[in-house]
RNA sequence: GCCGGAGUGGCGAAAUUGGCAAACGCGUGUGACUCAAAAUCACAUGGGAUUUAUCCCUUGUGGGUUCAAGUCCCACCUCCGGCACCA
């Protein structure tokens, strides 16, 4: 008989590739009373150096799950598109002059061809492109919606800026002061920008977190980005002059203990009081000073440094005590109000500032169990106040909402809340983008760009680089900026800013579901037979950008009527990475294992067992150039086993009960995202099988099916020959069921402890009851040796378990 | 500093959620087949002691709860990820 090796070299794999291709095997269908099931990977950038081992992992994931799903029946949508727009192909024509269209052509052609070759059953008819115009029409038109809804605004701020990109970033992707594309050190420049309120939808971000089923960490870590506080916000009158400065405090129940206070350099205040600050000269340095250095670099001055604000003091509202003003560069302007009060008994920082600048530490909070660390450090827990007046004795908690109440009335203070999450910055003066919609008009201001004008097309050019002006090169292209205004026909010009590719690709999965629409971003019904995702996969790194951006997307969209549904990815699975030599796959450190060449060598049905089996889903793991052997030789011993198979042939009990069990783990490993142990199960089972002079056709045949989703060329070649049948093993429905009554054993191996030791382990008969075990286990030779019926103190029985005697 | 996650053989890792620690695979060793090698098959493989059909120890460290702890609790150490002048 051929061996598996002959298989692979006869292209027994490509046969089957083909096969399920001109059968339309992997197309979504949507019968009726079928279950619908939604499946969706991150879709790729493509980029040109092409797929590795890594970024399949993720791939056959869901691979394996939309096969599973749809041998049980189910119409499966598995989509794959491309994330096109983007810095990599723009540099990569600013450096060679190839437009970046015919880069992101050819790299998809690749990827295309790299995912086909593994075997994932992609609907291609669904394929989606963000930077082709069908695609980012719809872009646009979510740009309008967001527009007309009041959700987009511009404005000129300190925006982080990449030299090298030569684009402004959102604060999410500058990742340790540095481009999270190339690297390069964020400077910060004023510049008026295009921004999305995300800010709008803080609250309904946190509360969706709820709700949905994502790994804890990726909600907290969303958690922590939108950084929800609730404090209170207190006015501080000047003294001599009409101006109040604001606080935003956690700490309301410590302001007893505020003597002095502390304002950004940006703070209004300072120009206004100007002439009554008698050391405006040392003050105006200061500020000059700090203002000249970036958010980031004042970061990195760690000592608090600030100057007073001489002849000027501020009362606090509590108690009418005076309090001392600084300007200092680690006030942050653009968090909470601009100013802080500062509690030197009670903050760290402000206690170190005090110290430093001879202010006294005044105690107000005093620990209820511990001992206060004062006057050494400063005391930060909660406790009950002293020293505060009519509020002393209170527990910080009562003091906080009594306080609070008490400004309130005298029109000093109230709650507020504060988030630290800002408004999406989207613009980017660039060319590889979607054009922003936007008309202005000297008369109307900035109009967008009628639905029926939609798209907004691309210009092509040859030059790709911003202007000198740090513009983007579309403001070169007169035919293109010169246009009439939507609104009056007069003059207008056309933003030339394009957006975020984070924009595009936080609406995609909605697109699967009708992406040839040309009236509608999809059909309502589509859109309510698969939305939203049954199931999201893709690497943790977009935790908070693609995936923060997507839900409030998803959420804008639904509040104007467009989907019905709040949430975009009930339930988000995030697999791990895949490490060689202890170091990220990736091409610059030249480790990676690369599909098409492993493919070949062992076939693609090892590669992706092997990507299964390796380790835990979600677990980061190490590629082992030589474990993958391991698969390969399993996969060589299910081929062989067809020798075993004898129509009619009755298996034993234990056969048929390993195979229920088998049928259970797999089925259930699958679901939990635990095909590591799914593929283990299938092993052992293997080796149950191999040990048998003869199998029958039907235990095979389940064995196979359970397989095929991680290996199914191996699979449908098998079904074929077992069966003659002319539908694809992936829409025979045949996915098997366990038999909870087969599973169950009648002989157990039982244990038998002495003080929780294994000290004899007996067979028995299930459900021995206690007095019959215990009498089992004291009639045991090893047993008897150790214990004497008067020293037992007492019998632990676990049924069919096992014994603990206790001595 | 704060918030997560992890730590189990030579290696990747299992452990039905408190009940035989190391399933499955890799590697290694021994044997069978072979002129030989590869492949395949069989057996062994956490550490230590030993009178070798016997015993002791072992899940980062130290303590605790329990008849019983890799699993629960407390403290600590190490590694990885995220956030960080956020008032």
């Amino acid at each position: 008989m051929e061996d598996y090796n002959s298989f692979l070299e006869n292209n027994g794999e490509q046969k089957w590739l083909d096969f399920w291709q001109k059968e339309k095997v992997f197309q979504t269908k949507d019968e009726k009373g079928k279950d619908n099931y939604y499946v969706l990977d991150m879709f790729p950038y493509p980029s040109g150096s092409g797929l590795h081992v890594g970024h399949l992992k993720g791939y056959t994931i869901t691979d394996v799950v939309a096969k599973k799903n749809l041998m049980q029946g189910k119409n499966v949508l598995h989509p794959m598109g491309w994330d096109a727009f983007g810095l990599p192909a723009e540099n990569y024509a600013i450096k060679t002059g190839i437009h970046p269209k015919d880069t992101i052509k050819k790299a998809i052609s690749n990827f295309k061809k790299q995912l086909s070759s593994v075997g994932y059953g992609y609907d291609w008819r669904k394929e989606v492109t963000s930077c082709e115009p069908d695609y980012y029409k719809w872009t646009q038109w979510i740009f309008v919606k967001l527009f007309e809804k009041g959700l987009v605004y511009k404005k000129k701020e300190r925006v982080n800026f990449c030299p090298s990109c030569k684009t402004v970033l959102a604060n999410e992707q500058v990742v340790d002061k540095k481009c999270e594309r190339c690297g390069t050190e964020v400077i910060e420049k004023e510049l008026e920008q295009w921004f999305l309120k995300i800010t709008e939808y803080a609250d309904d971000l946190l509360k969706g977190l709820e709700k949905i089923d994502w790994p804890e960490k990726v909600k907290k870590m969303q958690k922590n980005w939108i950084g929800k506080s609730k404090g209170s916000e207190i006015d501080f009158d000047v003294q001599d002059t009409n101006e109040t400065i604001s606080v935003y405090t956690t700490r309301i129940d410590t302001l007893f203990g505020c003597n002095y206070m502390v304002v950004a350099p940006e703070h209004p205040i300072l120009e206004k009081l100007k002439s009554k600050i008698t050391n405006w000269e040392e003050v105006q340095k200061y500020i000059n000073q700090a203002q000249k250095q970036t958010k980031i670099e004042r970061k990195a001055n760690k000592g608090k440094t600030g100057v007073q604000l001489k002849g000027l003091k501020a009362i606090n509202p509590i108690n009418s005590q005076p309090v001392l003003i600084f300007v200092g560069d680690y006030v942050l302007m653009d968090y909470g109000t601009g100013g802080i009060m500062a509690v030197p008994a009670h903050d760290q920082r402000d206690f170190e500032f005090s110290k430093k600048h001879n202010i006294p530490v005044i105690e107000v909070i005093q620990p209820e169990k511990e001992e206060s660390p004062l006057p050494e450090k400063s005391y930060e827990g909660e406790g009950v106040l002293i020293n505060s007046g009519q509020f002393s004795g209170l527990t910080s908690k009562e003091a906080r909402k009594k306080m609070t109440r008490f400004l309130k009335k005298k029109g000093k203070g109230k709650s507020t809340t504060n988030y630290k999450m800002r408004d999406w910055l989207i613009s980017r003066q660039r060319y590889w983008g979607t054009p922003i919609p936007m008309v202005k008009c000297v008369k109307c201001g900035f109009v967008p760009v009628p639905e029926k004008d939609l798209p907004v097309k691309l210009p092509e050019l040859d030059d790709f680089k911003p202007t000198s002006k740090g513009e983007s090169p579309l403001a070169k292209v007169s035919d293109f900026v010169n246009t009439t205004c939507p609104k009056c026909g007069g003059k207008a010009k056309r933003e030339t800013d394009t957006m975020d590719t984070f924009v595009d690709s936080a609406w995609y999965y909605i697109r699967y579901a009708d992406n040839n629409n040309e009236d509608e971003i999809a059909n309502k019904e589509k859109l309510k037979k698969w939305l939203p995702v049954d199931l999201y996969v893709g690497g943790e790194e977009h935790s908070i950008l693609h995936l923060l951006y997507a839900r409030f997307i998803t959420k804008a969209l639904h509040d104007m009527g467009y989907l019905d549904f709040k949430e975009p990815f009930p339930k988000l699975f995030c697999q791990g990475m895949v490490y060689r030599d202890g170091e990220i796959m990736s091409k610059s450190r030249g480790n990676v294992v690369n599909p098409d060449a492993f493919v070949k060598e062992y076939g693609l049905d090892t590669m992706r067992l092997y990507e299964m089996f390796m380790g835990p889903a979600k677990q980061s793991t190490e590629w082992s150039d030589k474990g993958v052997t391991g698969c390969r030789r399993f996969l060589e011993k299910v081929w062989r086993l067809q020798e075993k198979i004898k129509e009619g042939y009755k298996d034993s009990d234990m056969v048929i009960r390993e195979m229920h069990k088998t049928i259970k783990k797999v089925t259930r490993d699958i679901n939990d995202f635990q095909f590591n142990t799914a593929v283990a199960a299938l092993m052992d089972f293997s080796n149950t099988l191999s040990n048998q002079d003869q199998i029958s056709k039907q235990v095979y045949k389940n064995f196979i099916i359970l397989l095929s989703p991680m290996s199914p060329c191996i699979g449908e070649e098998m079904y074929q020959r077992l069966g003659g049948e002319k539908k694809s093993i992936f829409r025979a429905n045949k996915w098997p069921e366990h038999d909870p009554k087969l599973i169950k054993e009648d002989d157990i191996t039982f244990i038998i402890q002495i003080n929780g030791k294994v000290r004899d382990q007996i067979k028995v008969k299930a459900g021995i009851s206690k007095d019959k075990a215990r009498e089992k286990a004291l009639s045991s030779k090893k047993i008897k040796k150790r214990v004497k019926e008067e020293n037992i103190k007492k019998i632990i029985f676990v049924p069919d378990k096992l014994i603990n005697i206790v001595v």
